[in-house]
DNA sequence: TTAAAAATATGATAATCATCATATTAGCAA
DNA sequence: TTGCTAATATGATGATTATCATATTTTTAA
């Protein structure tokens, strides 16, 4: 593990700006002289870092997609080590009203704040949006301690992301965290019966 | 009902149009040079019809779902007709290979080809979304006669949008009809269960 | 310290695009 | 037909933006 050169580091920065961006104002938002100015630098740099915007974009979700789970994966853990089930745990944080709201600030699930737009992606983004799926997935299913077959994990999955997607779409309204909440509870009992 | 004057004709024609870009290209990939060429006019008109770009955009969202609402109408009713249950029927038709396919040609529920950008929407066409999304809930627990509370329609409509989404964010890889399909069957199951 | 190399900055270009001012055409009443 | 009005077209403008060529600064190695 090789400490990062002052340009990795640079790379880094622009592709940390860059994930945030994406999630909350979405792909079609991103301006590269915006990413750069926001990332400390100038315009013109960019191109010795990207071969072009579309490639930034590649690399700004999977970035998203890997800081995403490192942020779920303490959550989670801090959640087990007070006794928390893995699965309900997870329910709980992902339909929490922390990150039902943190979409404005560009943080949180990449698939609920860009899933839409996926299906018109470029082939090689849409490789990486669809690792990201199947992360997804197989961490809802090891969640689960293998109860849930692969099909039923994409199922709770889709439940998941689908449920967040519109309690944000409603969002402002009294609808929002009545449905966020009522989703989660009952999630979390149909997931503790099959204990 | 009074038949529509020559310009209402058109103004109808340009949100046709502009209904089928928004759900194949996303609201970004909206041009309105584009939007009046496709439906036969040039661009200068464009302001005789519509306030500005975002005026069009709320109205699109609108008669997106509106006709994507009356297609399923019609799906429904044949396939009631030919003894299928109200909500099962609904399932098999929103979770198709058929629907998951017309994505590409702007076709389909518009709250799986728009839902992660709803948050970001202005005032006005956001609450154009939550009426969609509303929409839906209350559709879902109307076909399920009553029989789930609104809450639980709520989470089959996160279930319903969150599947097909992904299912097209994995479109061209097995996956996706596996997934598709097992989701299919294994809600039809669920929701003939409780009949 | 100093020159070569690496990294970043400045400035320019061409394309896209929403919007508006103005002109032209089409429908209709007399 | 002949004007009048509604509807649509043409052309222009200014803003935004991806990209590239070139310049400057910073780092590193001697």
């Amino acid at each position: 593990m090789t400490a990062l050169s002052k340009k990795e580091m640079t790379h880094q920065r622009i592709l940390q700006t860059a994930a945030k961006i994406i999630r909350r104002d979405g792909f079609d938002s991103l301006a590269v002289a915006d990413v750069m100015k926001q990332a400390g630098l100038t315009h013109g740099g960019f191109y010795a870092h990207f071969a072009n915007r579309d490639a930034l974009l590649a690399e700004a979700l999977g970035y998203a997609g890997a800081e995403s789970a490192e942020i779920l994966r303490q959550s989670l853990a801090q959640a087990i080590s007070e006794g928390g089930e893995p699965l309900t745990a997870f329910i709980e944080i992902y339909l929490s009203e922390q990150h039902l709201n943190n979409c404005t600030e560009g943080a949180g699930c990449p698939v609920a704040a860009l899933g839409s737009d996926f299906f018109r992606l470029d082939t090689t983004t849409k490789a990486i949006a669809g690792k990201l799926i199947e992360a997804y997935v197989e961490k809802v299913q090891e969640l689960s301690n293998q109860k849930l077959n692969r099909e039923s994990a994409f199922l709770l999955t889709s439940t998941l992301i689908g449920a967040l997607q519109l309690a944000r779409g409603l969002k402002g309204t009294a609808q929002a965290s009545f449905y966020l909440t009522a989703s989660r509870e009952d999630l979390v009992r149909r997931h503790s019966d099959s204990q």
